[in-house]
DNA sequence: TGCTTCACG
DNA sequence: GACGTACGTGAAGCAC
């Protein structure tokens, strides 16, 4: 050690806070918010080259519980969430201290403070002096005797004279003067109507804070007397909040704390994925040239670890891991089933401690508003984990043992779930959070809440699916016990809550064990993969919204739908007979494959095509085509065919998944398509009827209550729109900037015709068009569509290209880059895999190319829409608009029920979310309805 | 369980 | 020369 050591501490949580507050906002090439961490990296920067102090370090708040917590639990216990801004800045600021090579230093149980208290008092008994990064007045009180303040922003030093123009009071009686005045921002009590002022006054009257509440009693009468007396004990407890320990012990020896020269390499490294040039420049590390060679020497390296000559990426996971060995190799077993308050108590401390931890629940059912919560798992650390069984029952083995109640374990549980200083990992959270808000726990108070299945399919949808078992095989190389293989399967099934604990708990502590593990190894790939915004700004927080989207479900006019379900009846019931006769026989209607013998085999029409495993296709292109070579039968089993449909999927399949209150609730899949889109299931209310007259009966019977409205607002023309800004086409987007028929347009500009006037079916040749632009066109597609030879469908492609060269252009680069990197790119950083693109077969490969094409469109569309709702329902809160949900999403329409009186508000408000929702280089337009059904509101 | 069909964007 | 195609979903019924 250096003859008189010089110890530079910085108060890296209080420096984030301030950073945020005092600095512009920026973010970096990804779009996450980094104006904390700019400020703190060139703060660090600033500190290595002007070689300030000899030894360095930062130092972290780890985790809420601390000593203060447990003397006097409202300590800073309603402190507001930090704004969404500054959250993904948290670990940013880790990140920069590891890239810098200082050390970071945080204890579970101790606040950053203390940490800083215990080292500035460990290096001046050594005859070292110190320098405390910070502004914060809760360190002012170490400083003196060979220790300073820094303020980090303004640069000003803050000694005694400083701290004495701020309390009063010399640094040593600092305390004293906030036990006396107490702390709103953080719940320290202090003494009521006792001010700065009046504490500092006191205190240099009297001495001490002990000296003060002695003296009390002998004071004139007065208001402060009364008070001092009656609180003596809320100022001492104060006393002990605001005193800062300086026992901690050091979790890391203050010699190894010596500055240490950062790894240039790895420095420019991060810098460069940071965006933060400049900051290289002034540390003068010139060009990041040095990163690239780094990066590709990384990336080489990463090949050829695989074993591959030419790496194909569509072939690599995104996401290799790279955690700690012991993530990997730590066995999954020897899980603990908690079944008293105490040990739970423990688990809940753990977890707490750790600052991170996993939840998984375990039902009855697979409807998470409507199943009961048979257990729940926490996971701490890899390889420890726990199961809480609550409602287990049956067999003689699983009552071994007692288990707690359910309503106990919640509230204990509780207290975790809603510590915003502890992160909650879930695999596909939105499921557990209606879980546990059906027993009990508000799902919108659990918070911060992470997903591995999000993080996971932000930078990989397409290339594989997304379920626990599937990512656990990739990325732990573990194979997870299955689900059948602890309930049984078939008839020897067993409900969950009749598996024995001990059993269960091998199923269900594993599962939270391979979400933390899952977790630790995917969830620095974001900021790798480039989708940490996407994750941050889209995914995480939809996770909420849809939660409550799914409660509220939509209203249903179950009379409507009784009716409508006994007219189809009786209508296919009236047609059967004719189809019979019409047919020369009695068949099974609903049955293709009779239907195919009787048409091409019996009657022996032509124009018969047979699918791929040889029947004949009876489809209603098929059925149409004959329809209009004059056939009978085909016309009558279309129009059986429709009912049907309606009936079986539609009005019966509501009724029965109408809750009793009449409202049907949907789940919203977020982790199923290649693109990015929502899917809905159970009922699926995104493919509700629209397109006929029988259809629009249905949507009908989709109502506001009374006194209530339903709005609809639909995106128009989105993903033309995305084209136009993407392929940057200038005719496009100024069609669009004009507000004109896009249509219209088109046929105008293809087919060399003026735009007013245009005539009907020149406009729908021009729709199909766009249409198939988007789907990655096809001349056999297009002629389909438009029931013309696929040769004629070729000329109108090609007249399309020759007037929208640009357009060409961008699918030749699209198809390009899919073919380089395996996957495409949504604006907003979302990648959608295309494992088909290097196929050999040229049927699949222009398959692939057609997905290339169409997903950034469809992809970027569903990234728009979904920053809309993540930011509606804090923009109609905010407008006062509190009576409007959000109902429902079907891809480029969201649907709000809102209170008769504010439903023009609410449209007009919806309306400007989301057309800004997306700075396009075209205007996104919207379009609203209000009405008392969906039908007249679309 | 796979196939076919058809509802939606 | 034959193949088999517009993009993305979910649900129902048939046939096995």
């Amino acid at each position: 050690m250096t003859n008189t050591p010089h110890l530079v501490l910085v108060d890296g949580s209080g420096f984030i806070f301030r950073a945020f507050h005092a600095l512009p906002p920026m973010t970096n090439p990804e779009g996450v918010p980094v104006n904390a961490v700019y400020g703190f990296t060139n703060m660090l920067a600033r500190l290595l080259r002007d070689h300030v102090g000899t030894h360095l370090a930062v130092l972290f708040d780890a985790s809420r519980q601390t000593f203060r917590s447990e003397i006097y639990p409202q300590y800073k216990a309603h402190r507001p969430e930090p704004p969404e801004d500054l959250r993904p800045q948290f670990s940013l600021i880790r990140d920069a201290t590891q890239a810098f090579n200082v050390p970071g230093i945080e204890l579970p149980g101790w606040e950053a403070d203390d940490l800083i208290a215990s080292y500035a008092v460990a290096v001046r008994k050594m005859g070292g002096t110190c320098t405390i990064i910070s502004s914060d007045k809760d360190l002012m009180q170490l400083v003196g005797q060979g220790v300073c303040m820094l303020d980090p922003i303004k640069q000003t030093p803050i000694g005694p004279v400083e701290v004495e123009t701020k309390f009063g009071v010399p640094p040593e009686k600092v305390v004293d003067v906030q036990a006396l005045m107490g702390d709103p921002t953080d719940n320290v009590p202090g003494v009521p109507g006792i001010g700065p002022k009046t504490a500092s006054a006191l205190i240099n009257e009297f001495g001490t804070l002990e000296n003060v509440l002695a003296s009390a009693p002998d004071m004139k009468k007065s208001k402060k007397r009364d008070m001092l007396i009656e609180h003596a004990q809320a100022a001492r407890l104060s006393l002990q909040l605001v005193t800062l320990a300086t026992d901690v012990p050091l979790p890391v020896p203050l010699e190894e704390l010596a500055t240490r020269e950062p790894d240039t390499l790895v420095l420019a490294d991060w810098l460069d994925s940071m965006g933060f040039r400049s900051v290289m420049s002034r540390m003068g590390m010139g060009s990041p040239a040095g990163a690239h060679a780094h990066r590709a020497a990384r990336a080489s390296a990463h090949a050829s670890a695989n074993g591959q000559d030419t790496p194909n990426p569509a072939q690599t996971a995104p996401a290799q891991s790279t955690g700690p060995a012991d993530l990997l190799s730590t066995p999954y077993a020897e899980y603990e089933t908690v079944r008293t308050a105490e040990a739970l108590q423990k688990w809940v401390s753990m977890a707490q401690e750790a600052g991170v931890c996993a939840v998984d629940t375990e039902t009855d059912g697979l409807d998470p508003l409507a199943a009961s919560m048979l257990g729940f798992s926490l996971a701490t650390a890899p390889g420890k984990a726990c199961y809480v069984p609550v409602r287990h029952e049956g067999t003689l083995e699983a009552l071994t043992g007692e288990q707690l109640d359910a309503t106990q374990a919640l509230n204990l549980l509780r207290p975790l779930l809603e510590d915003r200083s502890v992160l909650k990992v879930f695999q596909n959270a939105k499921f557990d959070l209606l879980v546990l808000d059906h027993a009990g726990i508000d799902h919108t108070s659990i918070a911060p809440v992470d997903d591995t299945m999000l993080i996971s399919y932000s930078q990989s949808a397409g290339l594989h699916g997304q379920g626990m078992d599937e990512l656990s095989a990739l990325h732990l190389n573990h194979t997870p016990i299955t689900y059948d293989s602890v309930t049984g399967t078939g008839r020897n099934r067993i409900p969950f809550a009749m598996v024995p604990v001990e059993k269960a708990t091998t199923y269900a502590a594993e599962d939270a064990d391979v979400t933390l593990r899952l977790w630790h190894v995917l969830h620095p790939t974001l900021r790798t993969n480039k989708a940490l915004a996407l994750y941050e700004q889209v995914e995480r927080p939809l996770v909420q919204v849809l939660a409550t989207m799914e409660k509220n479900g939509i209203a249903v006019d179950r009379a409507e739908l009784t009716r409508l379900s006994a007219d189809f009846e009786s209508r296919m019931k009236n047609m059967e007979q004719g189809i019979y006769a019409a047919a020369g026989r009695e068949f099974n209607i609903a049955s293709p494959r009779q239907l195919g013998e009787i048409l091409f085999d019996e009657m022996g029409l032509k124009g018969g095509k047979r699918g791929k495993a040889g029947a004949w296709s009876t489809d209603s292109s098929v059925l149409q085509d004959l329809a209009d070579q004059g056939h009978d039968l085909p016309v009558r089993v279309l129009e059986w065919r429709q009912l049907a449909k309606l009936k079986s999927t539609y009005t019966d399949a509501l009724l029965k998944l109408t809750s009793k209150e009449s409202r049907v609730h949907t789940s919203f899949q977020m982790a199923i398509t290649t693109t990015g889109r929502l899917s809905s299931s159970d009922p699926n209310l995104q493919n509700i009827p629209v397109r006929t007259e029988e259809g629009t009966r249905i949507r009908q019977a989709f109502v506001a209550p009374a006194g209530r409205r339903l709005i609809s607002a639909d995106y128009s023309q989105i993903e033309l729109r995305l084209l136009a800004d993407v392929a940057n086409i200038p005719t496009l987007r100024e069609a669009f900037e004009l507000g004109q028929d896009i249509h219209a347009r088109t046929a105008s500009e293809v087919f060399n015709i003026p735009l007013e006037g245009m005539d009907a079916l020149t406009r729908r040749r021009a729709k199909a068009i766009n249409f198939g632009i988007i789907y990655g066109i096809s001349a056999f597609g297009l002629g389909k569509q438009l029931g013309i030879p696929a040769g004629e469908a070729k000329s109108y492609i090609d007249a399309y290209f020759a007037r929208y060269p640009g357009i060409r252009d961008y699918m030749e680069q699209i198809k390009a880059e899919a073919r380089t990197n395996g996957y495409v790119m949504t604006p907003f950083g979302r990648r959608c895999y295309v494992p088909g693109i290097h196929e050999k077969s040229a049927v699949r490969r222009q398959y692939a190319e057609r997905q290339a094409i169409n997903a950034p469109l469809q992809g970027g569309a569903a990234d728009i829409i979904k920053r809309a709702m993540v930011r509606l329902p804090e923009a109609l809160k905010a407008a006062g608009l509190d009576s409007a949900r959000m109902l429902l999403q079907v891809h480029d329409e969201l649907l709000f029920e809102v209170d008769a009186e504010q439903a023009s508000a609410v449209a007009e408000k919806a309306k400007a979310i989301m057309e800004a929702a997306a700075q396009l280089k075209v205007p996104l337009v919207v379009e609203t309805g209000i009405a008392q059904n969906w039908a007249e509101a679309h």
